[in-house]
DNA sequence: CTTATAAAAGATATTTTTATCTTTTATAAG
DNA sequence: CTTATAAAAGATAAAAATATCTTTTATAAG
């Protein structure tokens, strides 16, 4: 659904919000050992996040990677997805098929189309806040392993 | 959502079910180039679909492919993604997490179940007849060009 | 049996995605 | 001002997906 770049995207944003939560910034180190992401490529993605506004960062000692909590409730997951990858995930014919649109519909439009919009939507109800509540308990799995 | 692989076989069956029920054989050169799709790359992904019974093909002259109507009715569009992309659209988890499941859900989980599952249920209640059907018509998009 | 045709099989090439490594820039603290 | 730290930027590498080219196999027709 989500290419690897992007599910290391959405993931290092939940972990970075959390950590802001709990009051620290977190590093490229960090992030990309608790959510289980490969550290030099999850740093590109990181910076890409961070040109794009979803996160701030702050070189030098005591930097790192934060989002502030206000902040979390206005970005979308769509927004994630969109700077990562594209909007490739909202377009497109479901075989592939340029000339396809409801005029002049492939055989799986409508049902594709519902599918996608669904999808769509929840990328664009869901926000980062959201997914911070959801993972608060002590049993979540995106949280800091100690 | 699909590869593209997948993308051209799902094309290429429609077509050669469209072919076969006007009593045509069709070659990998007519499939290619009526789905759009490139031609020798084409090839590979119909030998993948004769090993797997989904069309049969006949060497030589006269040869080409088919697929009878009788088969069209039994062939699910999720067998065929299936042969050709596996199932990693059935599984895993939206943020790519191993550890995520209903027990100890990764925040975006049950929404995510939700949208496969309609997706899945689209893939296996469509049949390559059914496709077939909804693409008989005078404009229709995967019609051969003349 | 020979020839022509078309798919199958195998080898190779290109492109895209994923991933790493190195150098530069910013900044906090002594 | 110097040093240490951490992100940014740039260069390079590896893996996977997409695509092509060549050789082999099957078969229909003469």
């Amino acid at each position: 659904m989500f290419s690897k770049s992007c599910e290391y995207g959405m993931r290092a944003v939940i972990y970075v919000a959390k950590q802001t939560s709990l009051g620290n910034k977190t590093s490229v180190k960090e992030i990309a050992s608790a959510t289980n992401s490969p550290e030099a490529f999850t740093g590109k993605i990181l910076q890409k996040l961070t040109k794009n506004n979803i996160i701030d960062s702050i070189k030098g000692p005591y930097g790192g990677f934060l989002i502030y909590e206000e902040k979390t409730k206005t970005i979308k997951l769509s927004q994630i997805v969109e700077i990562i990858d594209g909007d490739k995930i909202y377009t497109g014919c479901g075989l592939g098929l340029k000339e396809c649109n409801a005029k002049n519909p492939c055989p799986i439009h409508d049902k594709f189309i519902d599918i996608r919009s669904s999808l769509k939507s929840m990328l664009e109800t869901t926000t980062v806040y959201d997914l911070l509540k959801s993972e608060t308990g002590e049993d979540k799995i995106l949280q800091l392993k100690r």
